[in-house]
DNA sequence: GTGGTCTAGACCACC
DNA sequence: GTGGTCTAGACCACT
């Protein structure tokens, strides 16, 4: 069962913080398509948050396609095809790196500890040809 | 010399797009320390935004240390010195890294191109060790 | 005889999917003005939706005189005469063929096989005249 | 300049008669790319509901790529590309023309007077090879 | 019970 | 000035 956290002092927003941590927990494996999220008022009640945001936050999954809602019945996981050409999603994951790298490198760190940390990353995580 | 892009339609505020150049130029070694940056009019005038919005990006990176400014003479890049301690600089390299991994799932890229793309970006940035 | 088929996670309601197809079934001559449809707890059991929203599509269809239903016999087609004024069935008209062109050129496709695709179409239909 | 204009007592929400108005002024050529669109608080006012209502629709609109939104400047027309495949574009128009000859049928219109209107209609889009 | 929409009004970030 | 976020609370449609 997916458990949710918030920072409110975080710089984003509620909502993002939300959204993030399905993909989050999308990617890792941890959330199975199918399996159902909070109600908005459950989680809403829980987060001591307004319901408003959590439901402004599963729109915007339902949007992405990682959720999906029934009507009257609730909100579950779905599993999103990524829609963009190749060339797009390579483009894309290099911008991710070098903001990636970026932040890596002025935080001081040696080189060897950040390969290190990015193996032991990877394996943690649910890769398409799994 | 530093050459600067920004992207309107960008979701990132123009002055944080500033800022995350300079990062980057930095972090790969490109803007080397005592480099003189374009001063705030020349850079609004040439990216075709207020003023204002560059001078916040200089004083921001001015806060981070990136930068310095040298009344009269410009601004000039700086090597920053990170004040974290080794474990909160562990702890937020274990979240960026997070990130990045959760795109690059959600990006649906199969896991042995993403690590290949990993190790030939490292090679573009320069080290603390180096 | 008419199959029924829902898709859980679209955006339309349950109860309007099944009116939807009975409308089209009709207007395309599968579904026979006297010809049974499937009662109400049949149908529920075999869509796996709750009986009260087959009965609510039925209500809505009864109410546009799409179908009648006999009590203790069951819902049969039935031909619905529309009651608007000519001006008013122009007017429908010209609205939603004006949402049916926005969505073809957002789709991107080429004037050509638009038209070709219409006139198609056209022919699968059962016209008053015929 | 686009002209908005919304039904209160339709079963459409507002800010959906808002999306759907900038897509079809965008389809016709109404609307050009780059060109502004009223800003939240001014169509608000002007057409008397609250200003979120707006910024909602303002968001999916972006979100579909039909505007940009300028911070602090504004919010301006733009070109969307279609992402989805040939065949998958190919799919959704046979749906949205079944539905429309559904209607059509049901307002018993004669077939030719349709197809007549079809071809007047549409002359009034712009189409991608224009 | 579920989520969706709308209003009112506040505060913030950006330009 | 611009749009973005959040709260509070109402009402509705769907299951």
């Amino acid at each position: 069962m997916i458990r949710f956290r918030i920072v409110p002092q975080s710089p984003a927003p509620i909502f993002a913080q939300i959204v993030e941590q399905v993909r989050q927990a999308t990617a890792q494996g941890t959330l199975r398509p199918g399996e159902q999220i909070p109600t908005v008022r459950e989680l809403a009640k829980e987060l001591l948050v307004n319901p408003n945001t959590i439901a402004r936050a599963y729109q915007d999954l339902e949007r992405a396609g990682l959720v999906v809602t029934r009507r009257g019945a609730g909100t579950f996981a779905a599993r999103a095809d990524c829609v963009l050409s190749s060339e797009e999603r390579s483009r894309i994951l290099e911008e991710k790196l070098r903001e990636f790298l970026t932040e890596a490198v002025h935080l001081g760190l040696p080189r060897k500890l950040v390969s290190q940390r990015f193996l032991a990353g990877m394996s943690k995580f649910k890769w398409p040809e799994d």
